[in-house]
DNA sequence: TTGACTACCATAAATTCCCATGTTATCCCA
DNA sequence: TGGGATAACATGGGAATTTATGGTAGTCAA
């Protein structure tokens, strides 16, 4: 389970620490890392290597000539199996860091399954964005069901 | 289950001693400890780790590009996994702390399936609204149903 | 031989672990 | 039923470990 969030600073090597829960949780279940740019934003996804087994595998079960197909054959392409150094830091290659204007500052949100790494500015936006939603909106009809 | 209430003392290093019989109740089910921020209310959440993997498991669920599936993913990334001391003591996370506007004191409230951690002068307030609500409209017909 | 990349070492700050103590609740026996 | 013994709980402080991050030396390829 990846949850939280944290803000890292990237050196001019591109490295940056993995948070340590994050690191932890890759680590009691001999995970490998996953970095891909994200299909819905302008940030990187990390995640494991089994869940992205599980996507390359739904590629197989979708109609091969679809957009769909096509779309996460490309986000393979732009895949990366990520090794820690001793620290448990990571660098983060060059097109990952531009896809998400990454410069010195990275933030790490847990989503569950797998985490996000934003710019410190579009992470903003996207926090603001969810705030609004929930004073509009209220909060997911879901978790309200579950909770009563 | 999580019921009754009870006022504890922050200390400097945001510890505070998660009241045993909330422990006991994680620890008989074998359960980690998920803090995070509620959705509804200006206070902390405190539930099972079970109970989070549910709500990670409903995002999967829905349309990724939903309202609902983005908030459940920024309910994660301002969730916490949080391990006991061998004294029953938790620190609470920094974000937490400051969302809940917490400094030296934590009420617990225990509502079943989790519990809140509030302000003394926020679950002041909260318990006045609810005698209010009480006198003015009696009563939930839910409660009263299922006492017969 | 230069430039990029990787592995490793160093350090300050933050976090966690563990021991100590006072206080409250529980137990047990006369 | 009273009251002392015992255990459980909440809280404080300091030592030890982990974490994030900066730096350096070695390696490989162009």
């Amino acid at each position: 389970m990846f949850l939280s969030t944290s803000h890292n600073k990237i050196d001019l090597k591109c490295r940056v620490s993995i948070p340590a829960s994050f690191r932890v949780n890759l680590e009691k279940s001999n995970e490998t890392l996953i970095l891909f740019k994200s299909l819905q934003f302008k940030c990187i996804e990390g995640t494991t290597s089994t869940r992205m087994q599980a996507y390359i595998d739904a590629i197989d079960e979708l109609d091969a000539l679809s957009d769909d197909a096509f779309l996460l054959r490309m986000m393979m392409a732009d895949s990366f199996e990520i090794k820690f150094d001793i620290n448990g830091r990571v660098v983060i290659p060059d097109t990952l860091m531009n896809f998400a204007s990454l410069s010195d500052k990275a933030v790490f949100m847990g989503i569950g399954q797998s985490f996000y790494i934003w710019s410190p500015t579009e992470y903003e936006n996207q926090y603001m964005k969810s705030q609004k939603i929930l004073k509009e909106k209220g909060p997911p009809k879901l978790i309200l069901k579950k909770i009563e």
